[in-house]
DNA sequence: CTGTATCCGATATGATACTG
DNA sequence: CAGTATCATATCGGATACAG
């Protein structure tokens, strides 16, 4: 048995598959993954082509590799009309919901962290 | 309410600098990055060559590499000892720490979603 | 010991064109 | 509309050699 329940991650990172949070990590990773989580969680709902107009300037193949991925972890689900032209609805999923809190999390820190950058920045240029 | 506090991030992964999120998420990304800290946090100080050890294979350009950016982002601390030869001595900062929690709460997610998957798959097996 | 300098192959992204 | 296919390019990681 390799536990796990001890969350006592795993030393991490080069072995894809075996750690939990690397797995995860490396999904938010690439560009755009965390807009697309951004725009589905503020948004509400959105179909394809709304994403793609709201990104700029991502292809349509990242997009789709993206979706992809987001959606074979289950942070997102996609929904498929049928109709001519076809509809193709993407939206956040229950996981994705949970990865928010914590993403929230460390952009808290994020946050913090660079204002007190800039605050020292000002002061040293105070000097 | 789109609310949170308004910490409410920006809509980015395209646009670095601009975004603390996603500047924490870029860096946090690459193989081998949360293993250093993984490390340092288990084992405490460690110098450039016990790193290099318990990685494995990875080359020395790539930890420096790491180890620069994960400095930069005061993560990390980089002691230099000018004897002969040289030792540099890397150990957690404080907003390793802090970041840390958050990696934590991720990876308890992590676990749990892998967790879930695996009881689903036993049970359709079962059918 | 602790890196830096190079070359190289793998991967990933963007632009473009095309299909159901 | 919602992708897929293909190609060119940029970046990244790995291995090797070497320097302070």
């Amino acid at each position: 048995m390799k536990d796990t329940s001890k969350t006592d991650t795993c030393p991490t990172s080069h072995t894809p598959g075996q750690c939990p949070l690397d797995t995860v990590l490396r999904l938010l990773m690439g560009p755009w993954t965390t807009y697309v989580l951004w725009l589905l969680q503020t948004e509400g709902p959105l179909r394809f082509g709304q994403l793609k107009a709201r990104m700029g300037r991502i292809s349509s193949k990242v997009l789709t590799d993206r979706l992809r991925h987001l959606e074979a972890a289950q942070l997102i689900t996609r929904t498929y009309a049928p109709t001519i032209p076809p509809a193709v609805t993407y939206a956040m999923a229950a996981r994705g919901a949970e990865l928010k809190d914590v993403l929230d999390g460390i952009n808290q820190l994020a946050v913090r962290w660079q204002s007190e950058d800039e605050a020292r920045a000002l002061s040293q240029a105070a000097e």
